[in-house]
RNA sequence: GCCCCGGUAGCUCAGCUGGAUAGAGCAACGGAUUUCUAAUCCGUAGGUCACAGGUUCAAAUCCUGUCCGGGGUACCA
């Protein structure tokens, strides 16, 4: 790419001056009237040989051959080294764009797989707004590692071993106890949402009325049920995973007895006061922690841990783990427990996103799946839309905390920065479709004639589309492509605004415009896809 | 107690693997409508980047401390 040449050029100048010197960088520049590019080595290499910068950044301007043609080059002020590149270096990758379409910019060796696990959610009721970011989130992340060539696997895990799914099996019989009309008093702090009531009529049509409050019944349908409904809203997201996994086959199969034995044989836990603890002092850490309470139900740490050995046997080249703020102390444990037990763990990626805040004016809800006070994730696609929903939930890094006013979630949806987006590429389709109508005549594409401003500055946009695909695969940020598919948008808005594209008196500029205006819808279609929202063509 | 996140324009936020003039949207004000869809564009105004030190040729960005706000967590008493 364009940047290791730029480098390459320092670092022969560097070899033929006989220099030794590191941290000196070249980066583009976001400012004008710098050049596309900078390089800071004249400031760098000022103290090293102790000569003024700006010297020595025209020293290195001078070197330069003026006869090469991808760039030019100037210094300033205090010492900079920019690099001018040439606008044909910008129209082939315009042509290129062309030439690959939606492929354009994508790696073609990577044949690597990937897991990701997200949403994970217990299935004890419906999918919340709360669980809406991890869920857009995990999805992103796939489909970011999957453009960039790795076949990914979704993974929704579940607890269904534990005390929720318990206490849900209760809340399940006693709603059904009630209908029939069975003197039962509902668990106490268990679930009362209205759903509970629809399957309880459910079982009371499929399996009569004469169920005895043990009957394996209550636990599967009603989880049957539950996940129906989850998957039913991943489905209205667009979203569908591969692989669910439940923590009950981790009992069955003996692997967190494994972990336990394991862990004892390498003296990492020891038994206090009737719970077995997990010796992470000796690994490092402040505290020990508990693996398994004096009740002899075990925390979440163990049967993660036993997940996680499960997930890095299965033999993935990446493992990512979306969680929410509860994870941030338990997490580091788990991993702690993996390398304990000699379990590689470097191509864990845990992804942590801090929890939304629901609002209701000022007043701040309290969601809880228990007390059936939550606003589902399906009223919040019912009321906004799907894209909407999935921008909204990405608008903010996923390290920052999300504020979700409801009242004004609809008055805000008209302003979401997705129309935005959205409305640059309905405006290139129609305009195409106007052009054709328009413009009949044959010409030669020349690039060449697009050298106003707007013009420039949208293929400059345009081309940084490679670089912005990597720097997402490092950081699985999906707002980050968000943020730049807003200046493309952006920057072909403000085009379109100042320059006609149909000109009948001027036929092969138009051409050329037009092609423009193809560049740019296909480099926001390949975004828009990978966000999973939809590229309208009308508006 | 321990841990995480944030404090940038009136509001909501970008920018934060250090770079040269701190950016958008909304709100305000003024302009563009015989339109290639105005869900748009152009312009004006608006900033001690919480505060104080430090590192550096260079700090909104890194380090330390302080203050303020949000959140998480414990077989926690």
């Amino acid at each position: 790419m364009i940047q290791k040449k730029l480098e390459s050029f320092i670092g022969e100048y560097l070899k033929a001056n006989s220099c030794e010197i590191q941290n000196w960088s070249v980066s583009a520049n976001t400012k004008q009237g710098f050049g596309d590019y900078s390089s800071n080595i004249a400031l760098i290499l000022s103290k090293k040989i102790r000569q003024n910068p700006m010297e020595i950044a025209e020293k290195i301007v001078a070197s330069h051959n003026k006869d090469e043609s991808l760039f030019s080059l100037s210094a300033t002020k205090p010492g900079f080294v920019n690099f001018h590149i040439s606008v044909d270096y910008y129209l082939n990758i315009l042509k290129k764009i062309l030439d690959e379409g939606t492929d354009f910019g994508k790696p073609v060796k990577h044949a690597k797989t990937a897991n990701v696990e997200f949403v994970s959610s217990n299935p004890t009721g419906p999918l919340t707004a709360g669980h809406g970011r991890n869920t857009i989130l995990g999805d992103m992340v796939s489909s970011i590692l999957t453009w960039h060539g790795y076949n990914v696997t979704r993974e929704y895990y579940y607890n269904n071993a534990g005390k929720q799914m318990r206490m849900l099996t209760e809340s399940s019989y006693a709603k059904y106890a009630k209908k029939i009309g069975r003197d039962v008093a509902p668990p106490e702090s268990g679930y009362i949402g209205e759903y509970l009531d629809d399957i309880a009529n459910e079982i009371i049509q499929k399996f009569g009325k004469n169920l005895d409050s043990d009957s394996v019944e209550f636990r599967k349908f009603t989880e049957k049920k539950i996940f129906d409904s989850i998957k039913g809203t991943l489905k209205s997201l667009g979203i569908e995973f591969d692989i669910f996994s439940e923590e009950q086959s981790l009992y069955e199969n003996g692997a967190i007895n494994n972990v336990l034995r394991r862990l004892e044989e390498l003296s990492l836990s020891y038994k206090k006061d009737g719970a077995t603890w997990f010796k992470t002092t000796s690994l490092g850490k402040k505290e020990d922690k508990v693996l398994v309470k004096s009740t002899g139900e075990p925390t979440y740490r163990l049967p993660d841990i036993a997940y996680h050995i499960d997930k890095v046997e299965r033999e993935f080249d990446l493992i990512v783990d979306i969680f929410g703020a509860d994870h941030i102390d338990t997490y580091p444990d788990v991993l702690l427990g993996l390398e304990a037990l000699g379990v590689k763990t470097d191509h864990i990626k845990v992804i942590i996103h801090q929890f939304v805040t629901l609002k209701k004016g000022d007043e701040v809800v309290k969601m809880s799946t228990r007390k059936a006070n939550f606003i589902t994730l399906d009223d919040l696609v019912e009321q906004l839309g799907v894209d909407v929903v999935r921008y909204f939930f990405i608008m903010r890094g996923a390290n920052s905390h999300l504020d979700f006013d409801f009242d004004l979630a609809k008055d805000e949806s008209e302003k979401n920065p997705v129309y935005y987006l959205q409305y640059a590429h309905a405006r290139i389709s129609n305009l195409i479709i106007r052009y054709d109508n328009e413009i009949k005549e044959k010409t030669d594409l020349d690039m060449s004639l697009l050298n106003e401003k707007d013009e420039v500055s949208l293929i400059k946009k345009l081309s940084a589309f490679p670089t912005k695909m990597n720097e997402l695969h490092q950081s699985l940020e999906p707002r980050k492509l968000a943020t730049y598919l807003e200046e493309v948008a952006a920057a072909y808005h403000k085009f379109y605004g100042n320059h006609k594209v149909i000109n009948l008196d001027n036929i092969p500029l138009s051409y050329a415009r037009k092609n423009l205006c193809n560049a740019t819808q296909i480099i926001l279609k390949t975004g828009l896809s990978i966000l999973g929202i939809t590229a309208p063509e009308k508006m």
